[in-house]
DNA sequence: TCTGGGGTCCTAGGACCC
DNA sequence: TCTGGGGTCCTAGGACCC
């Protein structure tokens, strides 16, 4: 049975089980990570219909024995880290997808590491080994099945899907299983009486379009036939970054919603300049008392990392919206920065420096983590950018 | 019924340039 | 005075994913 090389890796019930394997006591048992609403829950939690992003009463009514625990983002992560090594140790080339899923092509491996399938089942036991987790792994020729034969394989948690069964087993599942297919898609398909993906199969590939819009009607029409050409890809960057907040009904004073925008802001432009990047199109979102949602942006004529010149922007974009807010109240505000460069220099230097040692500090930092010619432009980058606003001071 | 916090990609209109 | 077609960028909104 001939098999595929790309493996898709995807943690279980991941911030749950990450509690579990910290304390113990939780093993067994129903957990919900959250708070206000679901962000994980536990084999035991779903078993009794807890889905993530269920709302936190609902998931209690339906499961009234669950112990829910506040999320600890920090651990998530280390255990992500922790995760990825192992990924990196079984396969140079890793597309990671997401904190707990990636991607691993292991087609150059067979001679010192096997087959496909038996790489498969040592990375579930490195991980377990390893880091404490349980994950699921699916193996197929593409990565889009890949990444439905690790879904179906739960709780199992291997599934190989062979070369000459690819058709007969995507053919046979629900629509809801293609990627990209979601609420709204999946409604419209339906109505039109498209339930599983053989019958998005046999549609031709204009009814689809007809249907859908050019680019989703291609895209599932390709899918729906296995075609799925893109390769494992290493080293893509992300291409924005953002923060947001939800906060209650209100009302919310304008000093009060200031604060969280500064907040934001604050913890975004950090983030930008300890990964060594700037953006330049800031945008604001903002979800009213009714839930739906608006953003405004603005593109910035250079790209930057500066928390007060991103945070004149964003100021400027909410006071656009006090209106529509006085009116029908405020539930979120988020702050998101795009168009992300890769340039690494005027990044990595702390922007909001106050004195000259702090300064010197800082330069040492950047020349050390990117070397002197990285150092030079940051510091040109900082001067141009002092026109409008320092992202630099002067050296005393 | 109730509602985190990250992200990606697509569409569509208007401005602007050649 | 009247007039093409194409390309890129910006902005707003929406669907989808984990």
């Amino acid at each position: 049975m001939a098999e595929g090389t790309v493996l898709h890796a995807d943690l279980d019930a991941f911030f749950a089980s990450v509690e579990q394997r910290d304390d113990p006591s939780l093993r067994g048992r129903p957990v919900i990570v959250g708070g206000g609403v679901v962000l994980a829950a536990s084999y035991e939690a779903k078993a009794r219909g807890v889905r993530t992003a269920m709302g936190g009463r609902q998931a209690l009514r339906m499961c009234p024995d669950a112990i829910v625990v506040p999320p600890r983002m920090d651990a998530y992560t280390q255990a992500s880290r922790d995760v990825f090594e192992v990924f990196h140790d079984t396969t140079p080339l890793v597309e990671g997808l997401s904190i707990d899923e990636a991607f691993l092509e292991v087609g150059g491996l067979r001679l010192i590491r096997g087959a496909p399938s038996s790489i498969a089942a040592q990375l579930r036991v490195d991980v377990m080994q390893r880091v404490g987790l349980p994950i699921s792994v699916g193996v197929a020729r593409t990565k889009y099945l890949a990444k439905v034969a690790s879904a179906v394989s739960k709780p199992e948690g291997l599934l190989v899907v062979p070369v000459e069964g690819e058709l007969e087993f995507l053919h046979g599942l629900p629509v809801e299983r293609l990627w990209g297919v979601g609420k709204v898609t999946s409604g419209k398909l339906r109505e039109a009486r498209i339930v599983t993906v053989g019958d998005v199969a046999a549609m031709y590939e204009v009814e689809l379009v007809q249907l859908l819009g050019a680019a989703s009607g291609h895209h599932l029409h390709a899918l729906a036939h296995n075609r799925d050409p893109r390769p494992v890809q290493v080293g893509t960057r992300r291409g924005s970054m953002g923060a947001q907040h939800a906060i209650g009904r209100g009302p919310h004073s304008p000093a009060e919603l200031d604060l969280a925008l500064l907040t934001l802001v604050d913890r975004v432009t950090r983030r930008m300049r300890s990964a060594g990047r700037t953006g330049s199109t800031v945008t604001i979102s903002i979800r009213f008392g009714d839930f739906t949602r608006s953003t405004s942006s603005h593109t910035l004529p250079r790209p930057t990392a500066h928390t007060v010149t991103v945070l004149d922007v964003a100021r400027q974009l909410l006071s656009s919206r006090t209106g529509a807010i006085k009116e029908r109240g405020i539930t979120l505000i988020g702050v998101s920065i795009g168009s992300l460069d890769d340039s690494p220099a005027q990044l990595a230097l702390p922007l909001d420096v106050n004195s000259g040692a702090e300064l010197d500090d800082a330069i040492d930092a950047v020349r050390d983590k990117f070397g002197s010619r990285a150092l030079r432009r940051a510091v040109q980058v900082g001067k141009a950018d002092h026109t409008e606003a320092p992202l630099l001071p002067d050296r005393p």
